[in-house]
DNA sequence: TTGACTAGAACGAACGTTCGTTCTAGTATT
DNA sequence: AATACTAGAACGAACGTTCGTTCTAGTCAA
């Protein structure tokens, strides 16, 4: 095996094991979820679990950092993408639509979990990176002149609040038809209760 | 001591334990909490809590239904003493930015837990009865002309959206002051974002 | 009024299980 | 030979729960 292929295989074992709690974590939860039940799933010893990570803390954290790195990258490209808050602001729920039904479980372990319970040294996702940043394009629109002038938290509330809320009635259920079928609508109505 | 005097020890038990729990479950959450830690917390015996309660699930239970009994409660109040949508849901929402303030514990067992991770036999709280009857109200408002017309969740999470939004960012310290204090704003958002 | 009796609330040591983690042994790669 | 990785048995702590017992209050016969 050429050094190229065993550190894909080391990768390959680590990205498995994390891939693997991702939706162990998001089905059942971060305390019903064994360590044991990680190596069964993912056809990987505990010995090499614990090779590979602190702890099972050091698992989730692993795999929470992940989640907020990619959608680091997602918002800045669409920041750079874009040139108005109005376009910025309706990029951003479009692509957390996307994800939605696309990675249902990366973005129900961001949105539904109690991160605090399980890794108390992190921020409340609302205070990460992504959910600044969220904020940060409002402000911008409140400077540019296209949002009312009003508290941030308020105006952040008014034009994400109805998305998320659609994001978390559609994974526990509660809707039927994928999410960006809903788009156009959220986003004429969200965009009316803060636009100058 | 009387009869009903014994009674009322036994339902003071009963309560404190529950009262107790609640913040205990929303401080640590459920899986951080042990039952030693509620019978100590409580000044109450691991037995007496077995004699009161089937098991530890069972005082989650019992917790959370009388959370969904008293938002009902109030709910039916509220649709009692206003006569059109438009009054209906700003009380629904003066309600809950109240309840933020003073209860917090109760609020963050409703709104952030995940209750499907300790009582696999309960509904999602967004299919709950009290999240019914606020669509309810949406519904209602549009039928009467004075909601858009929409789709019913879209409606319902543009109108209340924000205002849930604002409650778990309050709940996660990143809003400095009481809740009532932005009602105005969000309310004039919320509803400009789907009134007729 | 007393004393025997009942009901059930309160108690907490002890039990068996499960968990996260460690440890030792083995395999494969360089 | 050295290193990186895998494997799963073994360990100790902590958990939810049980159970035999004590405590308390009420009832009622004498």
């Amino acid at each position: 095996m050429t050094s190229k292929n065993l550190k894909q295989t080391q990768i390959h074992t680590r990205q498995q094991i994390l891939s693997t709690t991702l939706n162990l974590f998001s089905n059942k939860g971060y305390f019903n979820t064994s360590v044991r039940d990680i190596a069964r799933e993912s056809d990987v010893s505990i010995g090499s679990i614990y090779h590979h990570f602190k702890d099972k803390e050091g698992i989730a954290s692993a795999m929470y950092n992940n989640l907020i790195d990619q959608m680091v990258t997602q918002l800045t490209q669409i920041k750079t993408s874009h040139n108005n808050a109005h376009d910025r602001c309706r990029a951003v729920i479009t692509f957390l639509f996307e994800m939605t039904e696309e990675e249902p479980a990366a973005m129900e372990f961001m949105l539904s979990s109690k991160h605090r319970d399980f890794l108390p040294n992190e921020k409340p996702i609302c205070s990460s990176m992504p959910f600044e940043m969220m904020r940060k394009l409002v402000k911008d629109g409140m400077l540019s002149g296209e949002i009312q002038l009003m508290d941030l938290m308020v105006a952040s509330s008014c034009l994400y609040g109805a998305s998320i809320r659609m994001i978390t009635s559609r994974l526990d259920g509660l809707v039927d038809k994928p999410l960006p079928e809903y788009l156009e609508a959220i986003w004429l109505s969200s965009w009316k209760s803060v636009a100058a």
